[in-house]
DNA sequence: GATTCCCCGGCAACCGGTTGCCGGGGGTAG
DNA sequence: CTACCCCCGGCAACCGGTTGCCGGGGAATC
């Protein structure tokens, strides 16, 4: 490994002081044209370059920000990611990435380790409690993603109208009970979904039931299905498209026939989304603009805007219609299916699906 | 913003020297274990966390390495950022992300940037030049995944014998002739499925042929199947699986049966291929391991092992058989859609796939 | 020609830890 | 009792930049 030369080297291989060499790169303007020219040329001969690190000690400013994951294996992350990277490096910034596999003690350890590295942190479907995130809102700059939290600013997708949407698009084609396949628990996402479900079925005098919570993959999705079966309504939604596809799979493997006899609604559209069969119907989330839109807060605040609007940045969605959607039918007695045993391919259905999405 | 204490803070309330404060933390056994005691105390009481910062400065250890990655929306890398991810944070070190949008010079860009932070870098699937790899390996510990470069240790997976295992599944169902997809050209993956395809297939007596390049996405997917249509074989080989995908639903929306007509194998089971419909014959790469073997050696460099074998490291893999693979059949005429025009469905399929999977 | 001002380079302190070296004091061996 | 060693805490230099302050010298103003 190669020793990468120190503004000291510059310094002397100039002739100048090591802080003009310092003023020369930072300060344009504050060093005579002439000096500043035979500075930079001299450092790039040398090879030099400024060590951020250092140059973090004495300004505090690292360049860096951190973005928390819950789960990196979940698709859904992959755009926001995407949309942070973008607009973090556009602000020179780079991103410090932790996935905090659903843990909000790995989580809250991770940051603890970060907090002094980086300018702000976003908080990407975070599993910390109110309070855990407010304590660490107090040391850092932060953005809350997909969540809302008194006195911390978030970046979240209009769930209301986005429940109102799908609901409406399957009160449309006939439908009149729908149930909710819940995901987790410790998800502002999910509440927010469930009970903007419930005022919105109130209000065009549906019926809305829940089920949950399962965890937020195609596995859990599939235990959802299992669940659903033995009491089947005409449609679901799904808390996000992982747990539509794995409900979709199971009810499938159950002789189910999806749309005919189960439509199915997810949330988020991610890019798997339109390549199961039959391509899922799903409230899309911006996710790349949710991605960019909160590093683009972050970096505000973190240049001194007092975050103005302690209301939470609310981003628009989209239902996307595809085919998991199609019109009520009509039946005599409940479908063959309803009466499957749990124990049997529901069951088996779950558990493959489970090793094969790992 | 709380202002966090500093080690003089800590070092004046326990009534001792700042270097005692630093010892207690660092150089267990070096300070008497009352001291030890009563500093820990006073520091938990001010809440005093070691700025990793301002510890890397001295010792040149940031306790970071970065993660370079050519596109973050390719799902492929789920699962490796999570094998990595796992493998820094047990030896705790943080990722330091940068996606370089499949561009070389981005990619030279944010690594000149980090490397003075970071103590170590993991290329996944670079864009940049061998010349330019063994550069950067210069100036900090490198290991490239999913590629081999002469003088830079790596992490590959066993792509002869994957393309052998599909060839011979093929071979086993009649098929004869063999369309290879390519992916990008920049990719060292590309070259070696191809070779190692020529070579097996010469061995078993089949035919193959190549088409593209193409971009490794769903779109290029569709793009080949357009280019493949007019002169089909049974059987095609994707560089990945997203091109896999790509293709299938082009071809199907031609009207082709998959896998009747033609059977298609892809590359990585990523997480999509279990889900789409047929779901995919793939050659499974242990993604996760892959991240967690680039990481866990680039931290045995780092902690100053000699890379002993300049030979890459390879991870075997698998076919994984599933139902976009069958016996072949024997026509008398084309397939009415072989002679489709390339002008017609396949090119429109192309296009709104472009756009749905941004 | 003298005074004032400004431009621009250098000195040195500082950011927050780490570490080589020193030395006082107590314990142990001779 | 003396000599030696070791334990453990402090001093100060250092990592690589940044920045407040100072001052020399040339230009502009009166």
């Amino acid at each position: 490994m190669v020793k990468r030369p120190t503004i000291d080297d510059v310094a002397r291989a100039a002739g100048v002081a090591p802080s003009t060499v310092s003023r020369a790169f930072s300060r344009p303007g504050r060093v005579s044209f002439e000096t500043s020219e035979r500075i930079h040329r001299v450092a790039a001969e040398l090879g030099y370059r400024t060590t951020s690190l250092a140059r973090a000690l004495p300004s505090g400013q690292t360049s860096m920000i951190a973005l928390a994951i819950s789960d990196i294996t979940n698709p859904f992350y992959n755009e926001i990611i995407r949309g942070a990277q973008v607009a973090a490096s556009e602000a020179g910034y780079t991103i410090l990435l932790a996935d905090t596999q659903e843990s909000g003690v790995r989580e809250r350890a991770a940051l603890d380790r970060a907090a002094s590295t980086v300018e702000g942190i976003v908080l990407a479907t975070t599993r910390m409690s109110d309070s855990a995130i407010r304590m660490t809102a107090k040391s850092r700059p932060v953005i809350v993603l997909n969540r809302a939290v008194t006195d911390v600013p978030s970046v979240v997708t209009d769930n209301p109208r986005g429940v109102r949407r799908a609901v409406e698009h399957l009160a449309e084609l006939g439908h009149q009970r729908i149930t909710y396949l819940a995901g987790p628990e410790a998800s502002w996402a999910d509440g927010m979904r469930w009970r903007s479900l419930l005022e919105t079925v109130t209000e065009l005098d549906l019926h809305a039931r829940r089920l949950g919570p399962f965890p937020p993959t195609v596995a859990g999705g599939a235990r959802a299905a299992a669940e659903f079966a033995p009491h089947p309504t005409s449609a679901v939604i799904a808390y996000n498209d992982l747990m539509a596809i794995g409900a979709i799979r199971a009810l499938t493997s159950m002789g189910a026939r999806i749309p005919q006899e189960v439509s199915v609604i997810g949330f988020d559209n991610i890019f798997a989304a339109e390549l199961v069969t039959p391509p899922l119907t799903t409230v899309a989330a911006p996710l790349a603009a949710m991605g960019r839109t909160a590093v683009g807060n972050l970096l505000a605040i973190v240049r001194g805007a007092r975050p103005s609007n302690p209301a939470p940045v609310t981003l628009p969605c989209q239902l996307v219609v595809r085919r998991s959607t199609a019109h009520r039918r009509r039946y005599r007695t409940s479908p063959a299916w309803a009466t499957t045993s749990v124990s049997g391919s529901a069951a088996s259905a779950s558990r493959s699906t489970d090793a094969g999405s790992r």
